[in-house]
DNA sequence: TTTTGTGAACTAGTTCACAGCT
DNA sequence: AGCTGTGAACTAGTTCACAAAA
């Protein structure tokens, strides 16, 4: 019974309307983040009850979230790590890497490039772009080229970008965007500030650290007068 | 039973237990956003249809939310904007401002201090912290200076810092927001992937860049074969 | 036994739709 | 007329609880 479509009989939708929500999705990364730890320590299997303690999350949500994937456990036993840890790398598209590209060599964009956190997961960032003179042709410290954003449409084909970081100032994030959907980008994450528009098809996912430090300081704010 | 029992039946917690989700919290940071460009561009009153239509939100939601804090509408002309705006940086505590002390003084966290975007909501960094000689004493490129963290309870005091920032590497991360806790901070934005421990009372919000990363590519491996 | 996979029950969040104010 | 504030209806997401498998 690995993905059999239940409820109208008759009445399917075209295609396969995406059923796994992005929260589901996020916590698949964070079920293989402690994966790879279990792998690492030698663990060999792991059960969703075990699983769910590390963080606070429910057992039955985590065998939910995998059970929209296929029967990947083994009852009266739990979850084969290193089979389960193969299975989300391949659900989540990292058995193929996937190539970044960083859209503004700024303080941010720089950081990013040389963060060295998501290589090992299977990203690579291949390319940073920004329109300043000085900044076109230089490296970051960690060696990624810096380009000239007009030829972000080469060095996309060229490296096979899938992904694009957008770390430029709000002032310009929609234009950046709109190049790089131009490019037949099809995934962005976003970190300036303010609503971007894509069209239907391409993903964008944004972090907005004002909007989290807002959240912070409403949570301070409320805590004053109500303690 | 990870998480809190059933609550004893009428032994429910004092006060009112605050029935504002962080989705609501989050939106209210985005209306304001949107109030201060309005307010900007000379903008008298706005109404929640013309504010939904901005980003793509239902009305009714935003009527809601603004609702749970007051009655700030008029009816038949809409919110004045001007007053919406001084009543939503009061509820998101912004009116007076917020101290926030980054830990760790690499490259994000550089990045993070010298990043404009929030000093015009009312965030101040006052200081960052390492735990690297070298770096130690030295600024930030915007000036803001690096001190030992094992000086971090006395800058707290003496800084009135509300805010911790956590841009350190992740297998030090628990170490330093127990430093952080311990020094009575309540609120912490998170950077470092993984989950962090923190006590009841203190708010935990954390930015986890390869779970961002790794849903965009979850997005792209469904594409590929789905459609 | 133990632990999965999953319908059913429940809870949280969103949208509808309309009474009532200006 | 126009628009808010809000109960009711709806939708999405989580947790429960148990039959079935190893």
């Amino acid at each position: 019974m690995t993905r059999e479509n239940k409820l109208p009989p008759e009445e399917r939708p075209r295609a396969i309307v995406e059923p796994v929500s992005e929260l589901t999705t996020n916590r698949l990364s964070v079920y293989l983040r402690c994966l790879n730890a279990l792998e690492t320590s030698g663990v060999r299997t792991i059960s969703s009850q075990a699983l769910a303690e590390q963080f606070h999350l429910n057992a039955a949500q985590i065998r939910k979230d995998l059970a929209y994937f296929g029967e990947f456990g083994v009852r009266g036993i739990g979850y084969y790590v290193t089979e389960l840890r193969r299975h989300l790398r391949q659900i989540l598209g990292l058995d193929r890497g996937v190539r970044v590209a960083i859209m503004g060599a700024g303080n941010l964009g720089l950081a990013l490039a040389d963060y060295g956190g998501f290589r090992d997961d299977g990203f690579e960032i291949v390319a940073l772009f920004d329109t300043t003179k000085d900044k076109i042709g230089r490296r970051s410290r960690g060696g990624v080229v810096i380009y000239d954003i007009r030829e972000f449409r080469k060095i996309v084909k060229r490296e096979a970008v899938q992904v694009a970081v957008i770390a430029v100032p709000a002032a310009s994030a929609q234009h950046v965007v709109n190049i790089v959907v131009g490019a037949g980008v099809k995934a962005i994450l976003n970190f300036s500030p303010g609503a971007l528009k894509v069209p239907r098809g391409v993903k964008l996912k944004s972090l907005d650290l004002t909007v989290s430090l807002e959240s912070l300081s409403f949570f301070l704010a409320q805590g004053e007068s109500g303690e």
